[in-house]
DNA sequence: CTTGACACAGAACAGGCGTTCGGTTATCAT
DNA sequence: ATGATAACCGAACGCCTGTTCTGTGTCAAG
């Protein structure tokens, strides 16, 4: 008895197809070829193997390149590999000096941090991303810890409730705040909410440098 | 003119080969065949590169599936793809309940993150690690917000300067601090210093359900 | 009952691709 | 000089693999 596809959407055959293609890519870290599908997806012939794959590109599910061995590749969330950003490290911040963007830093980053596509948030998948890692204790009002490292996006203007990486012309400092403009200046409000904002007048000039997109923190062991 | 190799590491043409397939794999998602390797690095005979990856996989460079099209992967730090973990997201933590570690968890998680095996500390690769979502501002003094996604390794003894998650059986309470053994109890430790220590004496029981590796926070737009 | 779409099977073809093998050139220690 | 070794080239061999073509059984619409 044969099975007939009453729908014209994505069948069981399918969801095992692509189950299988992300398993094997993310054990062999190469796609499987055609007759690896046919064999642990019971099909026998290549040909209906070729005819499934069609259906799934055509959903937008996979790309193929054509004539080329194991040439697929998973579309979308299911896709085991791929999806990973480096994100150049340039430097330290701190409080008490400017920060490097990518535009300014002469020097090649030194190390860099991996970040899953699917993690970033509100799809900042600009290639322009750099990282920044804390140091010394004076972000902890924007509970950064000395360690973290911060993932910003270069920007000039920020909107308001965006937290900011802002260079303070006149203070000589460096601090991340959550961003509001208000109509005599600007306010500048730490995440932790037992400190107090930053108000900044009309005539004293700020540097935006970066809008954060992500914090991480690597656990280690505290001394004492 | 020919070049010859004379110290036995890696030369000029290795690198060239190597970052030649992480980007190939980068963009195409699977491998490139010899043939295309030596087209990119100015290689007229497959056998040429034949013998170059042959050393690249006795230095331990990559690895190869002989007879396999396009079968061969990067191995190590430059590897593109790959090193993803998926940790599960098991469930919400908070003041006031209890935590779900993956031995207690009835269901199987809703989401999961990913989070790239380089920036694992101290090579936490298990594969037991789970995660949570921080609801509410109770972990605040864990320097953790409300929204952060904590990284567990679940453990059911701590070292000392660790931070564990635990349970406060005699006070109905999840708390994350740094933990600490004394002489007649526990210290349990805030990260923020504005904070004071908890003291644990000798008959109060705590249930230590797992040491935190990672916090993770994604930025999202503060409203007000 | 016929027709056509759909889900398959099987075989054959052709090009992709890894492997192997016989040679060649350059460098270096003996 | 000479042999050993490393770094190549080119071609041939043969499996790997995607593609294509013919054919079959099922099911629903006309």
């Amino acid at each position: 008895m044969m099975m007939v596809r009453k729908s014209k959407g994505i069948g069981e055959r399918h969801q095992k197809i692509l189950k299988f293609i992300e398993d094997y890519q993310r054990e062999h870290q190469h796609p499987p070829s055609i007759r690896e599908i046919g064999e642990h997806c019971d099909i026998s012939s290549t040909s209906v193997v070729n005819y499934y794959l069609d259906q799934l590109e055509k959903e937008g599910l996979i790309e193929r390149d054509r004539k080329i061995s194991r040439g697929m590749r998973l579309i979308g969330s299911n896709n085991p590999l791929g999806d990973m950003l480096r994100v150049p490290v340039l430097g330290v911040i701190q409080a008490g000096e400017p920060i490097l963007v990518p535009s300014e830093s002469p020097f090649t980053p030194e190390d860099s941090v991996e970040i899953a596509m699917s993690m970033m948030p509100s799809r900042e998948k600009g290639k322009d991303l750099f990282a920044l890692q804390v140091q010394g204790d004076s972000m902890i009002d924007a509970m950064v810890n000395d360690g973290d490292i911060v993932i910003l996006k270069p920007v000039q203007d920020a909107r308001n409730g965006e937290m900011v990486a802002v260079w303070l012309t006149e203070r000589n400092e460096t601090t991340l705040k959550y961003f509001f403009k208000e109509k005599d200046g600007y306010r500048l409000q730490p995440a932790n909410p037992t400190f107090k904002p930053i108000m900044i007048k009309k005539n004293e000039s700020i540097d935006i440098k970066g809008k954060v997109v992500m914090v991480i923190r690597k656990m280690e062991r505290m001394a004492a």
